[in-house]
DNA sequence: CTGTTTGTTGGACTGCGTGCAACAATACGC
DNA sequence: GCGTATTGTTGCACGCAGTCCAACAAACAG
């Protein structure tokens, strides 16, 4: 079956070598060389397992993302959402969401957070696109759900992310943004 | 009044400089040092003028952001998103947006607007959030209206950036969205 | 044992961004 | 005119991220 020659670590050893450190001393001052030594790997090797230094965090939410786009236009966005958010695992980037200060990692999760969210929110954005929304509308609406996803990320994460499911955590966020966001839309609509 | 070495380039100079090389060889391909020898400085200036490459693209928005964040919390938040386009005028972010491909700064507009649209996104939550909105509402609702002022931007660039205003542009996408999110939003009520 | 496949390692290389010390050009006080 | 403070420029060294590649190592299949 698989030939050749095996591995001789992980990205779960990787990430959790990097955790360490970016806990001892920060994520600018822990170079990669740093992570790959602590894991017991060559600098080289660390690029096999992971693209990127950032990728430690976003990895696993990024396989996700792109399963999500993969599948676009979605027949169901809403279920594309869920989708993405069931049986995700506590990992890097949930110690780092709930660590953020400790680890130094703000900047890092404020860029890299930005980005995730902007790549469901286009995901959704072509998928109501194709069911016939309007341009604007669908972007629009592609980001406040989007939105919903990154903020019920964080919340599960905080939350312990073992208490509460992540799905869970999204219906509740997009319960109560489906309850309050007409009034506000109203409010825009009285701009012009 | 001003005292000491008068500076030898500017601003307009070096991203003049910067995005002709971007349409000749791509962004990627143009390194800083490039820059600054066709702008006829060194390369230790140009950061005395950007302090990074994606700065060229993006130091004019970001100092509207800063503005508008140094408000925070903004007690009209919807005035505020208004003055942030005010006065806009086309630029080196605006070109880029229009040649994207032809400048090769596709992954790049990606990434800056994704982290422009959550700084957006985060000051209008948290003035909303101040103004009494549940935190996921602000949140949701902060995203969604930073989206509307990134669609703007994108439009009224392609709109050859002098033909209309921005805060026109602004105010269509709000209008919009507006007047159809409400139902959006009630699609994502039928969730639970 | 031989060949194939997959992974590891070290080294060279480019480019971004930082820091710094030396130097240049202006305005101001005298 | 002359120093002096101020501001900007320049070159250089440095660290780190990420890429590329050639040499080597460990498994398996015949």
């Amino acid at each position: 079956m698989t030939t050749g020659r095996p591995r001789a670590s992980s990205r779960e050893v990787l990430s959790e070598a990097a955790c360490e450190l970016f806990l001892e001393r920060g994520y600018d001052a822990t170079s990669v060389t740093d992570i790959a030594v602590r894991a017991g790997v060559s600098r080289s090797s660390f690029f096999n397992y992971f693209e990127s230094k950032e990728a430690i965090l976003w990895s696993s939410l990024d396989r996700r993302i792109d399963r999500l786009r993969a599948r676009v236009p979605l027949s169901d966005p809403l279920a594309g959402l869920i989708a993405l958010c069931d049986g995700f695992a506590p990992d890097s980037l949930a110690l780092a969401l709930v660590h953020a200060e400790a680890m130094g990692v703000q900047d890092e999760i404020e860029r890299g957070a930005a980005v995730r969210q902007a790549r469901i929110a286009r995901a959704l954005a072509a998928s109501w696109s194709v069911l016939g929304a309007p341009p604007v509308v669908a972007e629009i609406a592609g980001a406040a759900h989007a939105a919903a996803v990154m903020i019920a990320i964080e919340g599960w994460a905080r939350s312990g992310a073992g208490r509460s499911s992540l799905p869970d955590e999204l219906a509740r966020a997009l319960g109560v943004a489906a309850a309050t966001l007409p009034s506000l839309a109203g409010a825009s609509a009285g701009l012009d």
